[in-house]
DNA sequence: ATGAAAGCGCTAACAA
DNA sequence: TTGTTAGCGCTTTCAT
């Protein structure tokens, strides 16, 4: 590895200039043909800068510790983990990304990225909710992803429930279903209070009335497949949005026992939280894609904002933006909820 | 943040004395009752030493690169990870994880973690395969993750496709099955011939023949639910062990277009790459494991031996290994494929 | 047994 | 415009 003192030693001028021009600091203070030489030697030798010995200096590191809850073990961290990383690379930073269980261990661990001395924190829950951040990182810049503060202090990005339910909705509306049903969970979060009211906005919106006796909240158990079971031979919907891959599966399990084909006498849509039957073969379900990435992405760039103090640049938002498609397409396999897009993420 | 100046001065002894003693490398070199004093104050003032600047004197980070193939994208490259992060947490160590697409982002990946410093390298692919490591790692003590070296001259893990498959069939035989089947995949890939190796062994040291019209290899797309389809009506097996979620999606889906339940009419057996069926409601449904969290758990006690020099103590096995549930009990939701148990994960 | 001093690679006052 | 100097926090020789 080359150091500032080789540079220094071989063009005969200080370590100080090769400091300032390797900096981008010279501008009017070094002499343009030395600066030249210089940087013409740096990129002969191959210099790359040592950012932890600059960082004994400067106190910043260019790292960002991403703190998730076993968020690591969920199929969709690893979006939020690859957007983050790929606008945290863009800007010359590098993550540092630690899961912790209980209460001791994230202190645990957030005590040991403070002393590799990283510059900010992401703070990751593994399904949106209102959560806390933990007073250790008060003196720290912070963006929560996929979880909003309770006293919405700190920066976050969520999906924008809602609106994906909306879209969803609508895209069966469009699809031509006439008895729309809504398999979600049964358990209150910000996810399913969000899509139950997006699914009866969309409704609305098309000048339907709200069917209560199509909305079936269950869980993931044995008597979820009964409850939609039920829901089937009650309302026999010819369209469901499903909350999840596992809920997309009990439309799938009583379609197939009925002798119902997907895509010809029901449709499905369903939101991507696993990923298998956009994975598997059915062009039949449409797959709402959770913005998981681009969560990612831009939680980096406000972070790194914060830390820097100046705007980033949002242009640099990803390519995965795919447009929504047409609406008279035939079904995809997939959707692509797009970045600040339709509001397919709300940001604090 | 304490330093290791302010101890000295506030016990009245030099640096380099209280960094001997926090070292730990005072034997006898070191008035005990100092080294009490100092390390009282130490802990009193909450000293955590700073491993940047200490790696600059010794050009060691005590962080490790972990470069993966978009493996943050799919769903199990967060078990390696995180087991990964926990046997480095254990020694120490940090860990920086980055994913790269092209050849070219590879070379530009590796080439930061150099900068930073790294200790040592994890090389992981997105599924057991053959792979070359890159050349410009050769300096540096490198780890395979589910994947192996051509030449066999770098330590590596992979799961043991031919045990985990084994089992698998064990399980469906011993729990009665007369005609088992096999739903692979029809690429050829390490995974597809190990588990078929194995469904095929298992068959013949239970005194089966093996039939190869129970055999059914296919994609994941349109004609594998056409292909499955035709194994039930051809062969009627009572007994299905699947290479993954997707393809025992299709025998779900056969199953109950036919009147068929999982779990009395047939028995499943699937290998988990995705996890949602364990996660959904199928307790009729066998789902094995693959030891991602140990694949990356032993790889990391085994790059940091190779980095230190010294053997590791891999009594820190984590607990996650659980025994293998009683075969004739019943078939439980899931089995998790223990390490060094059964051989269900190869080391090189 | 202890401390002074040099130095890891870099930045930033301050002189010149 | 350039160089000298000091120092970030730590390790490590080498005197004492």
């Amino acid at each position: 590895m080359t150091t500032m003192k080789e540079i220094a030693e071989q063009t005969g001028v200080s370590i100080s200039t090769v400091s300032l021009v390797l900096n981008g600091r010279d501008e009017g203070r070094v002499n343009p043909t030395l600066a030249s030489l210089v940087r013409n030697k740096a990129t002969e030798l191959g210099y790359k800068i040592n950012p932890l010995a600059r960082s004994l200096r400067t106190n910043k590191t260019r790292i960002l510790g991403f703190i998730s809850e076993e968020v690591a073990t969920t199929p969709y961290a690893g979006g939020i983990i690859l957007g983050a990383q790929d606008a945290a690379s863009a800007y010359g930073y590098m993550l540092f990304t630690v899961s912790t269980d209980g209460k001791a261990s994230e202190e645990n661990e957030i005590a040991t990225l403070k002393r590799y001395g990283v510059d900010g924190f992401f703070y990751s829950k593994m399904s949106n909710r209102i959560a806390q951040v933990p007073k250790s990182l008060d003196d720290y810049p912070v963006v929560m992803v996929d979880a909003t503060d309770h006293d919405n202090k700190i920066p976050s990005v969520e999906p924008d429930e809602f609106m994906i339910a909306y879209d969803a909705t609508n895209r069966l509306i469009k699809a031509g279903c006439e008895r729309i049903a809504y398999v979600g969970c049964s358990e209150s979060m910000i996810a399913q209070d969000g899509r139950l009211a997006g699914y009866q906005a969309a409704l609305h919106d098309a000048g339907r009335v709200f069917d209560p006796s199509l909305v079936c909240n269950v869980l993931n158990n044995g008597p979820a497949l009964r409850a939609v079971s039920k829901l089937f031979d009650d309302t026999h919907p010819d369209g469901f949005f499903c909350f999840n891959d596992a809920r997309a599966w009990y439309v799938y399990e009583c379609a197939a026992r009925r002798g119902l084909t997907v895509g010809k006498d029901i449709s499905v849509v369903g939101v991507d939280n696993h990923r298998v039957f956009a994975e598997t073969l059915e062009p039949q379900l449409t797959t709402v894609e959770l913005p998981h990435y681009e969560m990612g992405y831009w939680s980096a760039c406000k972070l790194i904002s914060m830390i820097e103090g100046k705007d980033v640049d949002t242009s640099v938002w990803p390519d995965t933006r795919a447009p929504l498609p047409p609406l008279n397409a035939p079904i995809p396999a997939k959707i692509h909820c797009a970045l600040l897009e339709k509001g397919s993420v709300v940001v604090h």
